[in-house]
DNA sequence: CAATAAAATGTTCACGTTAACATTTTGATT
DNA sequence: AATCAAAATGTTAACGTGAACATTTTATTG
């Protein structure tokens, strides 16, 4: 492996006049600094990144956290957000990845080895892990989940406001039986958007009936069999709001199953616009949230927080958008906006 | 920042004697071992894993490397893959991910930085990196793509043998009209799946019909597109062979748009089982690829691959499954086997 | 052309760790 | 207790780079 001191005494310099010539610093002259770059490519010198590292104090690594990896972390997401974090970091940060779930403790988690942290946070159980990288003075941004503490650059979509949205459409296409299939449990997300479902229905005075209500996981098979249950109810509902397309998709199998049509019998609609929800049949209603351009901010966010020093907290909220589809009915004349 | 220096002067030994305790060398004596060690978490030490690295010549990461993240890969491809590579190495080692287009050159990555390299591999483009890895005498695992070089370790699927598989399940079940969606042409896993359908069709004397090849590009518009010029033909096949389970769900909805049904009208089979094979109407008959197991097995590979030095190369093949479920008929009496 | 400031380059040290070699301590043997 | 081997610990250097300070070279001015 070829140092600077190697380009050093080729050039018959010092190796801190290479250093300073590869740094492209003002205090060498034009030929001097040619001829060592020119030696040090003819080399193919590469600069050894932990030295740099252990001398600057700065580990030229971003990390993506997840709450887990493994464990309920839909693909879609995780795809998403690693391609828009990729698309806007550029290439001398290396990019790590990992499930906080993976680690036992975080002791190896300092500001040694991260100059900066997105945080892609789905859990309260993330605020340990929060806690350690704020006490470790990373700079840090937490996607996804909104935090209390303002000090912190936060992004995400107001998932509340989108469910509101998409309940408040089905109430428009005259639908009062509606049901909720929510989230998995220990996901911020889940409490937020069955909010945005208890406020619409609360805001046009319809009674809440908890047996509409069935716990989900966001996963297909967990959508199936709360389908299944709401299904086998005295009363079913018209419409259900499921609060990821995932479990949408689970829900209308479930329908399906039971020889129901959506939306003629039962309307569906979802949460997130993963792109498989153009193309179900029928193709699916739902919500859709910019994960991948949240992400974009996000690391835009954390390169801007990396270089100066200004800590600008707070909430950054990317807007939802209710995508009509084909799998939700309007009951009604009335037809709806 | 804590070092092991202060802890040497706390502890009232010379900094090698904690450096020795810390790494666990049998040379210490228990009770100063001990000592150290509790000064050392009451400190709250964390070693710096960039003059380690310096001094050990070792980096304590992998490099998890994609054609490309941002074009064309599959988020259910590029999620998998991640999962199961996660699950496998320890905390200790850190995960890079990345795309080789990303690159502009590859300078910046030598085994001073990467330990050892996972490459997915999709496309011959990659050659040229994985030239490169080699030469700087960089561990390497190729997953996903089969390698003329048989001193590289190869781990993928049998994607000619899947799909053999496939197409020979159709005309078992009496299809011989039977047409093709091919992959994304740069990608040679597009080729592969394209010569077992095509051994499968030679096999039993089917004539290959040059209009019942269409070009698609694993995405889901791509299926539909190609789809719908197969409808229009005027022979249109009674079978479709797709390359992808995406492009199979494309296809499938361009069928209905048609007012067609599957598999009564035409039967469709996939490549992948993606996670929503199973909850596609109908479900959908496809081939299984273990993408998480070949990532596991590739983790696996470049962590012993990295340890013992013992290069032993050649591919390893993980077995495709035919996955039979409802989104094709049988024409004849004979049922299939 | 000397004096002096500015520009260019060199010397030495530091970053935090492990490794080679050196020294001291311990314990067994006579 | 003296001797010696083994065990435990210490000293110093090394990894590759950048930064502070020191020195030399160059350009400018009177």
């Amino acid at each position: 492996m070829v140092t600077i001191k190697d380009i050093a005494k080729l050039a018959n310099v010092s190796h801190t006049t290479v250093s300073r010539a590869l740094n492209n610093s003002p205090l060498i002259k034009e030929p001097t600094k040619r001829k060592i770059l020119d030696i040090a490519s003819q080399l193919n010198y590469t600069p050894n990144y932990n030295a740099k590292s252990l001398v600057m104090q700065k580990s030229h690594t971003i990390g993506l956290f997840f709450s887990t990896i493994s464990d309920g972390t839909s693909t879609s997401f995780l795809a998403d957000a690693i391609k828009g974090v990729n698309s806007v970091i550029s290439e001398d940060y290396n990019l790590f990845v990992r499930g906080i779930d993976d680690y036992e403790d975080f002791s190896s988690i300092n500001s040694k080895r991260y100059d900066g942290i997105i945080l892609m946070s789905q859990s309260d159980a993330d605020n340990a892990f929060i806690y350690h990288v704020r006490e470790k003075n990373i700079p840090l941004v937490v996607l996804n989940r909104q935090l209390e503490d303002r000090t912190i650059i936060n992004i995400l979509s107001n998932d509340r406001e989108g469910s509101h949205h998409a309940v408040n459409y089905l109430i428009k296409c005259g639908h009062q039986k509606i049901a909720i299939i929510e989230g998995k449990e220990e996901f911020k997300s889940s409490h937020e958007r069955k909010n945005g479902y208890l406020s619409a229905l609360i805001e046009k005075n319809i009674p809440i009936h908890h047996e509409y209500s069935e716990k989900g996981n966001y996963e297909m098979q967990g959508g199936y069999t709360a389908m299944e249950k709401l299904l086998s109810l005295e009363k079913p509902p018209t419409a259900v709001f499921c609060s990821n397309d995932d479990m949408a998709i689970g829900a209308m199998n479930a329908i399906f199953a039971k020889g129901l049509s959506v939306p003629h019998d039962i309307s569906v609609i979802g949460f997130d616009d993963i792109g498989f929800a153009k193309y179900t049949t029928p193709r699916l209603t739902t919500v859709k949230r910019p994960m991948e351009e949240i992400s974009i901010q996000g690391a835009k966010s954390i390169l801007s927080l990396m270089s100066q020093q200004e800590d600008q907290g707070g909430n950054h909220f990317e807007n939802t958008e209710l995508i009509i589809r084909d799998s939700v009915r309007a009951l009604n004349d009335s037809s709806p906006v």
